[in-house]
DNA sequence: CATGAATGAGAGTTCATTCAT
DNA sequence: GATGAATGAACTCTCATTCAT
């Protein structure tokens, strides 16, 4: 698969993601990708057999792109901040529209796939040393960082899927942002 | 509509949840329910249009049988101990099988459905009187009990969909729970 | 499957016969079925899921038909005769378009295919015994009636593929019936 | 059409001679014959513009590669037996996988194909020079030489007919051979 | 009310064939 | 000559939905 087709399967998915955001997983058809990259019918075939396969293409495509900053530098509670606005974000965003996708993705294929949970042990990890870090030099209190980086990531993802199903107001994901900084002794000036 | 149809109707939804337990939400189709009903095609029209529709009627009688005892003359702490290990249940029981359907239905038809909103209220409310008493005499410290009865069900509802999606264990469901009770001055003894 | 459902079968495969006669085996889809029954495309599934059920239903049936009278009250010789010119006639009618496709599906399926090979059985067996009864009568000479069977079945055989495959005159066939009496002792008058 | 292009060709009939052996004729796609010989789409089509053209041309092959000796020299009886066993190798070797494709091909594109018919006309003559020949030196008996060789022609033609569709063991044909044999007054000692 | 045969739109998939490079 | 990406027609199969009985 020469260069031109690198470019051809990316194109693809940057398409096929959009298709997705609209119409979800479950509802998307080869037939919609095809028309929405404008190609042939046996055209797509060449790059995906289906679109389990399209979707997955387009989870890892967006895995390269979240990459955030380590910001390593700053004080344990800002590092934690950044972190859960990054995270509030995510929640808040109905611009990722993917996010519906990505949930049908997961209860379809269930258990199977660590495509997903790879983010969330990224996270975990992420979380547990900021604030391990925040303990270490005295500006978090805990005693089971790892507990604890579980049960805010916990929340976070009931957050998300809260956000997917009801509406949840900005309001809302900052007092639990705020609540969860409490936990570990942590407070917003 | 009368008697006799309501019974084959509750037949039907009896029937159907099974079906939904098995395949999911997505995946069924009117041919799963018609066999498993062993009814006519033309049958089932009479009753309900779309399996959408019988998804609803079947998650409607669920929320007439999942009501729960209040047990309002235990101690605040145990009250709590109780809601937890009932949504513990919840979780770790791979017998709801109508789960995983659950959140596919969610996730395809989004936030216009208070259908499962319903629910979360409830238990928000449940949740917060305890804290509020758990607080009022003293058994419990917590500054805001609505906000942290959010927190606790978020955190829930992030372990359901990562039970679903992943393993999880019930060491760390304990481990949540634990952690929960924590901080809120509570210590399981 | 009720009584008007078996009539339904029974016209698919009349109508399905021939399509076959006329396009052989593995040319006919199941939308050329369709198109000569005039049903639609999901009907048919309703009776059969592939060509080659249709095609085996299409055989099955001709054997209920092809069934001859035994005539066991003749003479061995007259017998053997009556059996051969009923061979023959397989072989030389044109009209048996069928045969093509029972090639070619006898090919495609191979071994595990049952269905054509019984009628090669139950030939043998009548065969084997017109041939003991003539031997047992002093109309024939033969000394492994079974192998003389065989051999002429094989033949025959050999005929029908030949006049697929190329050309025979009814002469030939003839000829060869003639030749295959001599060789157990008797002749045409 | 150059001399590097012969071999080309040469080439790609050797490779498709395998495929068709692999998975018979109909089933052949070009894309199977590009695959097996490593080349590109379009270059197959330089030299073949059908899968039944590439076939005519495996066919081709086979026949110069197929001629025998004709061990005038022996004694009618040996040469016929070295006939038959010559014969019998095709039968009952599974290793002409080619055999299946052919028949198929045979029936799908009936008596117009000279192609196949060309080496029956070619063993008939040398059978009927041997039986004539044998008639000759006193060595067989037998009325009408050419007779009898289109009917042990037949006769394999069916066995191998039959070898293809069911099972047929080496003693069966053994027996009709000896059986043949002695038909024109010959015994295997 | 109830049946279940019938419909036809539409999804997935494959392949011969073309054509710009 | 040679490539292989691209096309689009054709095929299989499934399902929601209707309708005569």
């Amino acid at each position: 698969m020469g260069d031109k087709s690198i470019q051809k399967k990316r194109y693809i998915v940057e398409k096929a993601a959009e298709v997705f955001g609209k119409k979800g997983y479950k509802n998307v058809t080869m037939k919609d990708i095809v028309e929405a990259c404008e190609i042939s019918r046996g055209g797509l075939y060449l790059y995906f057999n289906s679109t389990k396969e399209i979707f997955e293409a387009v989870l890892e495509s967006r895995r390269l792109i979240s990459k955030t900053e380590d910001s390593s530098d700053m004080q344990p509670g800002d590092r934690l901040l950044a972190f859960l606005e990054e995270k509030k974000q995510e929640i808040v965003s109905s611009s990722d529209y993917l996010r519906v996708a990505i949930y049908e993705y997961m209860f379809a294929h269930g258990e199977q796939d660590s495509m997903v949970a790879g983010d969330f042990d990224a996270d975990l990890q992420r979380l547990e040393e900021i604030i391990e870090d925040g303990v270490a030099s005295d500006w978090m209190v805990c005693e089971a960082p790892r507990i604890a980086a579980y049960n805010m990531l916990y929340a976070l993802e009931g957050l998300k899927v809260s956000a997917q199903t009801g509406i949840i107001s900005e309001e809302r994901v900052d007092e639990q942002i705020e609540y969860m900084m409490g936990t570990i002794g942590l407070a917003l000036e």
